[in-house]
DNA sequence: GTCACCATCTGAACGGTGTCAACATGATCT
DNA sequence: AGATCATGTTGACACCGTTCAGATGGTGAC
């Protein structure tokens, strides 16, 4: 056993084609679009034959479904860093939120592949892992901005609605026809604060009783 | 010049086939899911050769233009229902969440399509026509519940956040990781229900000035 | 070493797809 | 009637997902 390079060991041929693959169906997508998502394209610019990829996964599906695997991790590290920055505890959600809806738009065919249920075979996503990490950053600084810890249904329902909310965004922030209100506003940024404060969970607990 | 049959007149060889065209897609879609649904299977269903579509649709994205057209209509119709059998108009809002929520799981393929930026060569969507009707009637709602109207900023802002709310939890509500808390909360009402007094513009008015 | 084994890659092939050009059809207008 | 033009068909092309038989080359047993 050769030590691991500077990346990875290249076990057999070509060297880690799965990574490579996974690589460059993400660069296709995110650079032509998911129409031009091809398994065939993805093994031209991984240089390999058409063929190559049915060695590693089964499906066009499967490839895809570890594409989007990948999108959850880098967004999970984005809610994790945007919380571990954020300058006030009170406002770690809001920052969690901007970094969200942020990766979203920086990789807005990624982000629509992570939330597309129609692929995997085995009925429903398996999110719950691939978020797990996300839901309990977001979790943790509800309770940090004030929820109560101990009314654990509560907890669950307030970070679920916040995660709705907050994907809901992320898919429409882009609408044009919010272009003239962002204006007025004075930009994005001031935009999308906006609409998190109107987020009930987003706000420092109005909770009625 | 015949007289219109039951349904609608033939006006030249097979009669409509735009519209049959576009029925055939959306129950091709909602059927067989969004992988089935190919121009040469619309054609199919329709009872027409793969490249009679042509002559009433450009492109393969301009059909599905039109059923995403359609299924803004429907939406549209059913949020204006919801509004007008709401028995209360605090309830409302509450109602239109449910109706938006149920009519995108009762059509996921087509409410994905509706949603889905990436085809529509003319650059961004233009929802703002199709949705207009929605909109306004949430708008209202939002009135009726308590929102200034003079407050024209604002009151947008709100119905801004409540779509995007809404959108989100429609999208995600069928997550099978919340089927364990729904089943908890004793039902899917309730759990819907519940997610929507969270989000911030559902409650009456927490406006803090 | 040599040899078998097996993961990995290639080439060619199949049916299906979007799209187009050439042609057929038939309703409508004069 | 004949011309016109929207509508529909046929056949073709390149591309796609997928499969299968065979080439390639690293690994381990002897």
């Amino acid at each position: 056993m050769r030590e691991t390079g500077s990346a990875q060991a290249r076990p057999y041929h070509h060297g880690d084609l799965s990574r490579a693959l996974v690589d460059a169906a993400r660069r296709i997508l995110e650079a032509e679009g998911p129409a031009a998502l091809s398994l065939r394209a993805v093994a031209r610019e991984a240089g390999v034959s058409p063929a190559a990829p049915y060695h590693h996964f089964r499906d066009k599906t499967e490839l895809l479904e570890a594409v989007a695997h990948g999108g959850w991790e880098a967004l999970s590290e984005a809610i994790c860093e945007a919380r571990r920055t954020a300058p006030d505890p009170r406002e770690a959600l809001t920052s969690i939120g901007l970094a969200y809806v942020n990766f979203a738009r920086n990789n807005p065919a990624l982000y629509r592949l992570m939330y597309d249920t129609t692929r995997d075979r085995t009925g429903m996503p398996e999110h719950a892992k691939e978020q797990d990490s996300g839901y309990s950053q977001v979790q943790g600084a509800l309770i940090e901005a004030g929820a109560d810890p101990a009314d654990v249904g509560e907890l669950e329902l307030a970070t679920i609605a916040s995660w709705c909310a907050v994907h809901g965004l992320a898919e429409m922030s882009n609408f044009k026809d919010f272009q003239p209100l962002k204006e007025a506003m004075g930009g994005e940024e001031a935009f999308l604060r906006a609409i998190l404060r109107h987020f009930g969970t987003f706000s420092p607990r109005p909770r009625p009783h």
